[in-house]
DNA sequence: CATTGTGCAA
DNA sequence: CACCTTGCACAATG
């Protein structure tokens, strides 16, 4: 039996026993008192006439109906109940300015406004006032935080729903096909999300919602994306379903044969690699021959183009019946059992099937196409399901894990794990909990309870580190089975089964590899992993990450992220690429419970000065210079050297925040901080934190974005952002996940600061506020100041008059990239060298080269060196070099 | 083993 | 409405 401190695993066993539906997804878990009257007539919603494919329509209708902007914003402006103009006096106190401007409502922020126009004629309900939500014909809802059922709508509605926003009285959510997907993923059947939505509405669920949702949810679940033998199938009881998915070239042109090779197939090196001939190896091997004869016949008849293997694929399509032999995984009896038992939904796809006998079938996919497939499965509306029956799994070695006995989970990440593993099995998705909230812990949790092969990739290699202490500090994980993989650790990989914790570039690397990484990297192409641990996965679908991927072959795939949010269009990949969004902790709640420190946030305004204002606005300015006038700003300065004495005086450990290491460097230096930056030895920044860590004289030190990640400061409660990397929302969030860590002097209030520096009337205004909307969509609220550049004590600074100013001035407006000073180093060596003997490389030479560059020469100087041959083409220098 | 170069991500 | 620098990981070099 199990421990009784491993309350996770114990529900993961109960949730099996109760016949594989979630156990805490299930309607009763959503309790609303039973006196509110079931307003809702189950019509029978005839599935037949609708397939799957209507739910983008109707998502299309649903977006249309937002109307046009302006005018519904105008004429939102008495919405009828208290609560809507609360509501948008919330929405409106989230972004930072609001008083001048109206405009800046961008983006999802304006939805709300526009809704109130389409619900004008919404019928209230009895009992409405207990009611906790709203349910807009648009699929948007709105939770209001203070009704007393806030807690079991909540939890409703992140199962089925997005959140949007999460501020502090009104929650907005949104209904997609993902998200509903994600909520039959974790077992809540469409019937119950329509009756439980109903219960909590206010109004009446609109006709357009309920059909969403039976659109979205009508067809998930009926395929699945299997891993056997290390090759994927599509895999499922409806053959209809099958042939349907074929229909899309992507998927037909992935099928492959079950005893072709793939094209990419790697380096003949057969002797023996395999290692899955363990304990049930015998078993396994019998099976896999008896299933690759099996296909090669079904292979061949698909060759022929001819006759259909199968009473049930006829239509001139050819299925690969899965091998009977494959059937022996209690896997596919359960699935069958699903089907069986899915009373509610006598579906059209199994018109043909004969009820109790339901057969699995499956055609195999290429390894390589897998990425696309499920992208086209996605769009198709047939989202493949990966779940890993790891209990069940024979075929690949056990892995002996188990927690420590003192090792105990919050309840938010025994929730987060519960989706997971509610039916017993491993759903891939991905847990968005914010920093310092224990992810790692979270994901070890997860491979202890899978005991399987494992294999953890992480953005650095100070992480991979971190995460093999953090295995061996929760877990009872041997030695020998844990192994790091990076560029300066190759430890051997267990033969058997084992953890291998490694870095995304290690595996998506490009160029020539070490003899020895390519050895490892093809142990870990060729295993079939039970799970896949994805660090930091908000990384992932860029072009190189994303390819660890279809490298990597995993049953479960589990991604941990603190900011799911990407500058570009591609976040929404991780649906296909490693599956839906689990769960996602909400900020506040885990402050209010003393997880995270309670932080105030402050955008502080610093008006330019009047000489770097007219700098700023030259014709002609490059955006580099006019970002660092922006950042020089002595205003700002004198903001950030205020800030640092006032809590300085509080004993405050203060770090400085700076995307831009010339203004960093320059910061730091006139306030006397040490500050670290990408160019800082290991030794140096280990010796710069530790003095900061103990020393009570240094509390304040500067950081660029190495700072971002992979640096971690328990001490540190305060931060001031000199600069930032334009609208990034992620470095926003990360920042400040740097002082989360909980502070001992709780005592309610706020004991921690993150100040933002903004010079007013710049661009600044306009990154800062795009920045912050993560934050405010989590329930920060940003508090605007703008007199501390004033009430700092002029005498005081560092920079106390316009000399000292223009003398700031001066110094930003000559500032050189890396880039630059690298190429006039190149330069004048190119010089010396042509003036000939190296004895001249003296000083003087080069002295005098330097000032020449440095007195402002650019452009003949580039000029210059246009007559010869380029030495480089770095595309970055070409363009600036064009521009000159 | 310290430095350098390349490529990538944001 | 895009901005383009900075940091990192990896392998190869003297």
């Amino acid at each position: 039996m199990i421990g009784r401190c491993h309350d996770f695993r114990f529900c993961v066993f109960h949730g099996r026993h109760r016949g594989g539906g979630g156990f805490d997804e299930d309607e009763d878990a959503y309790l609303v008192p039973s006196d509110w009257e079931d307003d809702d007539d189950d019509e029978d919603w005839n599935a037949g006439g609708t397939s799957g494919r209507r739910a983008r329509d109707l998502q299309k209708n649903l977006t249309a109906s937002r109307g046009a902007k302006g005018a519904a914003a105008s004429s939102s402006g008495k919405g009828k109940t208290a609560s809507k103009q609360q509501q948008k006096q919330q929405q409106r106190a989230g972004a930072a300015n609001t008083d001048d401007d109206d405009d800046d409502d961008e983006d999802g922020n304006d939805s709300m406004l526009m809704n109130l126009k389409d619900c004008r004629d919404m019928q209230l309900k009895p009992q409405h006032t207990d009611r906790p939500i709203w349910v807009l014909p648009d699929g948007h809802i709105y939770l209001e935080a203070s009704s007393p059922y806030y807690h079991q709508a909540y939890d409703f509605l992140v199962a089925i729903a997005e959140p949007v926003s999460r501020p502090e009285f009104v929650h907005e959510y949104k209904l997609t096909p993902y998200s509903l997907y994600a909520a039959v993923a974790v077992s809540i059947d469409t019937d119950s999300i329509v009756k439980v939505l109903n219960r909590l509405s206010k109004t009446p669920v609109p006709d357009s919602v309920e059909t969403f949702i039976r659109a979205c949810t009508v067809s998930y679940g009926k395929a699945k994306l299997v891993l056997k033998h290390n090759k994927h199938y599509i895999e499922s009881p409806f053959p209809e379903v099958l042939r349907e998915l074929l229909k899309n070239p992507t998927v037909s042109q992935a099928r492959l044969g079950e005893e072709e090779e793939e094209e990419v197939a790697p380096p003949p090196k057969t002797g023996g690699t395999n290692k899955t001939a363990a304990a049930g190896g015998a078993a396994a091997s019998g099976a896999g021959s008896a299933a690759t004869a099996a296909a090669a016949a079904a292979g061949g008849a698909r060759g022929g183009g001819g006759g259909a293997r199968g009473g049930a694929a006829g239509d001139g399509f050819t299925l690969t019946d899965a091998p009977q032999e494959m059937d022996v995984n209690l896997e596919y009896k359960e699935l069958a059992r699903e089907g069986d038992g899915d009373d509610a939904d006598p579906d059209v796809m199994m018109g043909t099937q004969p009820g109790g006998a339901l057969k699995n079938v499956a055609f195999r996919v290429k390894n390589s196409e897998v990425e696309h497939v499920k992208k086209a499965a996605n769009d198709m509306e047939y989202p493949l399901m990966e779940e890993y029956d790891f209990r069940n799994d024979t075929l690949n070695p056990p892995l002996k894990i188990d927690l420590k006995a003192n090792t105990r989970i919050r309840a938010y990440q025994e929730k987060s794990l519960s989706k997971m593993f509610g039916n017993g099995r491993a759903r891939s998705g991905i847990i968005v909990l914010p920093c310092g909230a224990g992810k790692t812990l979270t994901g070890v949790t997860a491979a202890s309870t899978i005991k399987k092969s494992c294999l953890v990739l992480c953005t650095s290699g100070v992480s991979v580190l971190q995460w093999k202490y953090q295995f061996q500090l929760w877990t009872d994980i041997a030695e020998k089975d844990i192994s790091c993989f990076t560029s300066d650790i190759k430890e051997a990989i267990n033969e058997e089964a084992g953890v291998l914790i490694t870095t995304y570039s290690m595996i998506s690397f490009a160029g020539q590899r070490s003899e020895i990484a390519k050895k490892i990297i093809d142990t870990i192409t060729k295993r079939e992993w039970g799970f896949m641990l994805l660090d930091e996965v908000h990384v992932v679908p860029a072009r190189m990450f994303r390819k660890v991927l279809s490298v990597c072959n995993a049953h479960c795939k589990l991604g941990l992220t603190a900011t799911l949010v990407r500058e570009d269009d591609l976040i929404s990949d991780l649906n296909f690429l490693i599956g839906p969004k689990l769960y996602e902790a909400n900020w506040m709640d885990l402050t209010q419970s003393g997880y995270l420190a309670n932080v105030q946030c402050v955008e502080a305004w610093c008006p330019m000065t009047a000489e770097f204002y007219s700098e700023y606005l030259k014709p002609g300015v490059t955006a580099r210079q006019k970002q660092l006038l922006y950042i020089m700003n002595p205003n700002k300065f004198r903001t950030c050297e205020y800030l640092v004495r006032t809590h300085m005086e509080r004993n405050d450990k203060v770090i400085i925040f700076g995307d831009n290491v010339f203004s960093l460097k320059k910061f730091a230096t006139i306030l006397q901080i040490p500050f670290i930056y990408g160019a800082t030895p290991e030794s140096e920044r280990s010796r710069i934190l530790g003095t900061f860590r103990v020393n009570p004289l240094v509390n304040c030190i500067g950081l660029s974005k190495v700072g971002d990640t992979s640096i971690d400061i328990p001490e540190a409660n305060v931060i001031i952002q000199i600069s930032s990397h334009f609208g990034s929302r992620r470095q926003e969030a990360q920042r400040l996940g740097r002082i989360l860590r909980p502070k001992s002097n709780v005592d309610g209030g706020f004991n921690a600061f993150f100040y933002t520096l903004v010079s007013t009337d710049t661009s600044e205004m306009y990154y800062s506020s795009k920045r912050q909307q993560y934050l405010v969509d989590q329930g920060y609220t940003f508090k605007v100041v703008t007199d501390l550049a004033n009430a700092s004590d002029r005498s005081q600074s560092k920079l106390p008059d316009r000399k000292s100013e223009l003398r700031v001035l001066q110094e930003t407006l000559m500032a050189k990239t890396d880039q630059e000073e690298k190429d006039e180093k190149k330069m004048l060596d190119r010089d010396m060298d042509d003036i000939g003997e190296g004895s001249a490389r003296g000083t003087v030479m080069r002295r005098k080269g330097n000032l020449g560059a440095l007195s402002g020469a650019d452009g003949s100087r580039y000029m210059e060196y246009d007559s010869r041959p380029p030495p480089k083409k770095h595309p970055l220098f070409k363009s600036r070099y064009v521009k000159m």
